[in-house]
RNA sequence: GCCCCCAUCGUCUAGUGGCCCAGGACGUCGGGUUCUCAGUCCGAAAACCGGGGUUCGACUCCCCGUGGGGGUACCA
């Protein structure tokens, strides 16, 4: 049998976090058994702009490297992939169960089927719908039609025995069908849906395996029933522990935001990256820059992989120890089985460890690919850049190691190799220059520099350690108020890496500009 | 209310009756290194929800609680 998953994403016109690890998944489990992964969009009865809406959501998956074999935009041997392009099969669908005698037209109103679902509810008893305006014959049909009642369809779901099945990932459930509501299929105006839609779809695309969100496991017998009225072979299912809210078991939510801000992990990660987004004229979208939806990573500047290798860790494992998987051994060595069956909730620190681990096994040449657009969009370099600009972006990526996490941290360690004159940290000014002693070590540093040779770390920190002799003073005396009067800030790369790029003209003229604001 | 699912360090997890007075990772804390930051090295604290069974023996199996989550729509 040829395995076939699918990803049936809403046009909502964000991609959730959850929601690709759902599809994630769906992707490895294909791949690992050579067999297609399909992209179908779930826009029943939809209103928006599906382009619109839609792209922004494969954008998100392309960028991940999650590729797709048929979907709404490469076609495939079953198209079309949008439901809303689909409802021919469904009413079909319909009119054979209502055949077979497996749904029937029921003109109830909902505020009648409201007063017994509550009667039942204060009975303390499950609600269980009387189909007292259910019509099994034409005649019937015609009489509530008389009274002006709108007829839906609905599914006759079984009062007794259970239905069984086996999930991929939790195994044997049970289900008692009198617990099942006789659930609406078609709407009075013949619009179908999303179960029947869902059902005939994954059956007339062919798809194998369901793996999808815990949250569906509860629609679960429903959809069998329908698969089953309508003969067809059950697909293998799995359902997913959900993704939770950091910290909780409560699923991940983008319109939650403003809470999740609360945890001081998710702030960080949202306030570093509006540091970053700000320079670039980006996360203007306030509605979706926002750490729960993928366009927010690959604004600042994540790796795709970095957050696919982290999200494969949310609910799977592959033994005791290892955490990192190139593309290839995480495709091998995905299985279903070894999912976990408890939610998972986000934590953005322990993405950031692995984002740091892909970021930091970069080249220097990797890198520069990856944050130059970073530095052009903030206008710090020309586009493209002189071979200087190139130079010295070069040589800032080297000397700043590990401290480069995202792409966009390019920005805050390169700036002000970039400028003309480094924007002053007031902070660093007045714990570093407005002291008794910066004046006089700048000054005896400067002194000394002229005839550096070559100007290079090696030679500075050499020059640098016997002006502080000769002063008497520490070296960490003069390093740091020589980095504030060059870079601006008090924080960076090694300041004799900072010295040789700057070069020794500007180095120079800057600290004798910091001279006017020492103490 | 009713139905279903779930339950190991703060978090992600390993563990399928003895290898576990529970292992790894992130985070946290303490210390070393360093010009700052990042890093790195060393070390530490930190968990089997509770109660009953079953068994020679339970984190592992069963039951009951409790807690959490999901579903219960003419949403997807």
């Amino acid at each position: 049998m040829t395995v076939r998953t699918r990803f049936a994403p809403s046009p909502t016109g964000y991609l959730h976090i959850g929601g690709v690890r759902t599809a994630l998944f769906n992707w490895l489990f294909a791949r690992q058994h050579g067999g297609q992964f399909i992209l179908r969009i779930d826009d029943t009865d939809s209103e928006r702009n599906i382009e619109s809406a839609l792209e922004p959501i494969l954008d998100g998956l392309r960028w991940l490297g999650i590729d797709w074999d048929e979907g709404p935009d490469v076609g495939g041997p079953y198209a079309p992939y949008y439901q809303s392009q689909r409802s021919a099969g469904y009413a079909a669908a319909v009119e054979q169960l209502l055949a077979s005698g497996h749904a029937y037209r029921d003109f109830a109103r909902p505020d009648e089927l409201d007063e017994e679902r509550k009667a039942a509810q204060a009975a303390g008893k499950p609600f269980l719908y009387s189909r007292r305006f259910a019509a099994f014959d034409e005649a019937t049909a015609q009489r509530f039609a008389a009274e002006g009642r709108a007829g839906v369809v609905r599914l006759k779901m079984p009062r007794e025995g259970s239905l069984v099945l086996e999930d991929a990932v939790r195994g044997r459930v049970e289900f008692a069908w009198e617990r099942e509501q006789d659930h609406v299929i078609q709407r009075a105006d013949g619009s179908c849906l999303y179960h029947l839609a869902n059902v005939v779809d994954d059956h007339d695309l062919a798809i194998s395996h369901v793996i999808r969100a815990e949250e569906h496991l509860s629609n679960t017998p429903r959809q069998a029933f329908i698969a089953l009225s309508l003969g067809y072979d059950l697909p293998a299912y799995a359902h997913l522990p959900l993704v939770a809210e950091p910290g909780s078991k409560t699923k991940l939510s983008k319109r939650k935001l403003a809470q999740y801000l609360k945890n001081q992990d998710f702030r960080r990660v949202m306030e570093h990256g509006q540091q970053i987004a700000a320079r670039i004229g980006g996360g203007g979208e306030a509605d979706t820059f926002n750490p729960v939806i993928v366009d927010f990573y690959r604004e600042v500047g994540y790796l795709p992989w970095a957050i696919d290798n982290y999200l494969a860790l949310l609910g799977w494992s592959y033994d005791d120890k290892t955490e990192f998987f190139s593309r290839g051994e995480l495709i091998e060595r995905f299985s279903l089985e070894r999912i976990n069956s408890a939610p998972a909730s986000f934590d953005p620190k322990k993405l950031w460890a692995v984002q740091d681990h892909y970021m930091t096994a970069l080249s220097v040449d990797e890198k520069f690919g990856l944050m130059l657009p970073y530095l052009v969009k903030a206008g710090l370099v020309a586009d493209p850049p002189t071979a200087e600009q190139a130079e010295i972006v070069r040589r800032v990526i080297e000397a700043s190691g590990d401290r480069l996490k995202v792409a966009g941290d390019i920005l805050a360690y390169a700036d002000f190799f970039l400028v003309d004159e480094p924007v002053m940290d007031p902070d660093a000014v007045a714990k570093r220059l407005a002291t008794p002693t910066a004046r006089q070590h700048l000054e005896a540093f400067a002194a000394r520099l002229a005839a550096v040779e070559p100007f290079e770390p090696a030679a500075l920190e050499e020059a640098l350690k016997a002006t502080a002799e000769a002063a008497g003073a520490k070296v960490g005396d003069l390093v740091h108020p020589i980095r504030v009067a060059v870079t601006g800030r008090s924080v960076g790369p090694g300041l004799y890496d900072c010295l040789a790029i700057l070069g020794r003209d500007r180095v120079l003229s800057r600290m004798s500009a910091a001279l006017g604001l020492c103490g």
